[in-house]
Formats: structure tokens, C-alpha cells, sequence
DNA sequence: TTAATCAAGGATAAAGAATATCCTTATTTC
DNA sequence: GAAATAAGGATATTCTTTATCCTTGATTAA
């Protein structure tokens, strides 16, 4: 079980995004070749944030992404659900309706417990991701690389931002 | 991402397992039958489970397979982990590598903080499932399960337990 | 007005993982 | 000695992920 790669590209272009002066937007094309991702299955995982209402968008030249609302908003569970969707991990396909001893019209009312404490785990997984904002991942980043790659990066997205 | 199915099937076993006399075993041919999985492919979980020294097997007539450990220092986790592996739902790629302002000989030391963020979120999945026990299945499970049912199930196992 | 650029999304293909079956081997029980 | 069992290798099938290509309609800049 693991994660697509489309949510890690999804969280750094979200980072990135998080940087962009108001107003203003960053094409497909630039966060592509900023991570060195293909153009083409990344505007997919765009795509997703943009279905989840994560992003907005603008067409024509100097067009592209930005974020819909403010870093301190943004929580890391939705930009992982808007690519990764939002089915839980653990799928209970009944197999106790296969008991050979099981009468015919018994009716299994609920969930047993063995899925209940697997979706409880996931639970946890997303209440951890939901208490992550967008702007603690850019604080921590601000802090944590260097100086100058910082400001040239910076300077890389404002130079392609329309 | 979800987890593959041979996840549910080895809790449904280990809780199966878990009623067992002592120094009884069950085989593969009567879990298999019990809940309607091809008899083959669970072979396969339940060799995980035996490789994860989870469960002891026997050969022969009336062998099979039996809990290595008391229910109660079982944890969810150890069986999770038996079966579908113990490697991070999020992997790394390491895009920040292809950052055109990165100067060539600079080195990444550590993960960054997108990577740590999401392992705390796959650590808090795993320490939910480590803390819960087999036996606390058990315990649910004997509660909620109708007692003719689980009654029948109970005698239908040892039939078969050699 | 025109040409270039963009997001959206459909179609399709390639690669990889999950699911499933079959068969052989060595061991144990009866 | 015969039957039953776990272990595991080989292979096939199906589904998901990854990736590319192309069309459409909207927007901007010249
Ligand atoms: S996990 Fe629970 S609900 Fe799902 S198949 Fe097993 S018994 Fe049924
Ligand atoms: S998640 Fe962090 S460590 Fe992984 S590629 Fe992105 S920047 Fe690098």
C-alpha cells in the first residue's frame, strides 16, 4: 500500500504556490519543469486539486494555478484526499457472510469490529494530516533550506508567474 | 491506496486462530473454506504470518497452523505489517533533487519536512493498530457476534483442528 | 484581429502491483 | 507406505498507476 507519487508532487506544487504574490499565477508547464515532472500526468494531479476547489485556475498566456485560499487554510488531508481520493484504506469485503455455519437469513447489521478498528486507524492517519496546514510546511521550509536556494527559487517561479 | 484484501483475511484467521485449544492446529484447506477464500492464494497470507513468526505450523495430517503467542501480545499492527509489508505509504522521490536553482554540488541532507509530515501521519496509523490487541478483537467479537453463531463456528473449528 | 498559451479532459498505452492458480518438494501423521 | 500438510517457485490474469497524445474552449498579448 502506497501513497501515488502524484501526492508528493501535488504538496510541493501546493508549497510552491503558497509563495505566489497575490493575484498571480503558475502554469502547468513551470511547476513541471521546476520538479522535473512530466508536463502532461502532473497537470492531472492539477487537475484534482482544482476539482477539490483547492485551487483556482486562469487560461490563456500568464495563466495557470494559485491557491484558492490561504496557506493557513489549506490542510495537508485535503490536498492528499484531492489526488489520492477520499476512499479509506481498509475495504471489508464481508467475508464473515461466507461462514458455513452462518444461517441463511442472518443479517449482519453492522461493520464488525475488525473493520471498525482499521478504519479507525485510518481515521488517525487523517486527523494527523488534517492538523498540518500548508503554511506550517512553508514555515518549516523557510527555515530549513538554504538561504540562497530559497531566494533563487523564489526568484525562478516570479520570473515564469503571469 | 489500499491495503491488498490478504490483510482482512489474515485478522479474520488470527481471530479464528485465537480460539483454538492449545497445541491444535488448523489448516489452510479449513480456514480457506470457512471464509469462502481461495484455498491457494491465503496460503500465501497465512505464509506471511508464519515468516513473521506470528504463528507456528505443523505438516502432515492434522496440521496446520496455530497462534505463536498468547492473543493478548498480539498486536494488530505485527499481523497488518505481516502482509502487507513494513515499508512507508509515502515514498520519497526525492523531486527537490531536480530544482533548476539547486546548485550542483548541493547536498540534501535530511528529509524534508513534506517527508516527515507524512511518515508522523503513516506513524500514527501504526501506533493505532499497535495498540490494539488480538484479544481485544476476540473481546468484541464475543460480545457482538450472535451467540448460536458463534457458538456453531466455535464447534465447526474444532472439527477440523488436528 | 490573430496567434500563442493555457486548463480540462478523453483516449490510449506501458509498467507495475494485486490477485489467483498450478505444481513440486520436504515433512509429518496415521 | 499412503495421505495430508506447509513452503514456495512459476505463471497467468486483472487492476492500478504512470505516462503520453490529442482535442476543445477560453484567455491573453501583440
Ligand atoms: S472486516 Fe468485519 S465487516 Fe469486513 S468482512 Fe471482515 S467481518 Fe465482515
Ligand atoms: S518529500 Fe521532501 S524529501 Fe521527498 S522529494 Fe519532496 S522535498 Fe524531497
Amino acid at each position: 500500500m502506497i501513497l501515488k507519487s502524484q501526492v508528493e508532487w501535488a504538496l510541493h506544487c501546493c508549497a510552491i504556490l503558497a509563495g505566489l504574490p497575490d493575484g498571480r499565477y503558475l502554469s502547468t508547464k513551470a511547476l513541471a519543469e521546476f520538479h522535473g515532472l512530466p508536463k502532461e500526468y502532473l497537470s492531472k494531479a492539477l487537475q484534482g486539486l482544482s476539482q477539490a476547489g483547492l485551487v483556482d485556475t486562469s487560461l490563456g498566456p500568464s495563466g495557470g494555478y494559485r491557491l484558492a485560499k490561504p496557506p493557513a487554510e489549506l490542510t495537508f488531508l485535503e490536498i492528499v484526499e484531492a489526488v489520492e481520493g477520499r476512499q479509506r484504506t481498509f475495504v471489508c469485503t464481508n467475508i464473515r457472510a461466507n461462514n458455513p455455519c452462518r444461517p441463511k437469513d442472518h443479517c449482519d447489521s453492522s461493520p464488525c469490529a475488525v473493520a471498525r478498528i482499521m478504519w479507525e486507524a485510518d481515521e488517525a492517519w487523517r486527523a494527523k494530516l488534517r492538523g498540518v496546514k500548508l503554511s506550517d510546511l512553508v514555515g518549516i521550509l523557510s527555515q530549513e533550506v538554504a538561504p540562497e536556494l530559497w531566494k533563487s527559487s523564489f526568484e525562478w517561479v516570479l520570473e515564469r508567474a503571469g
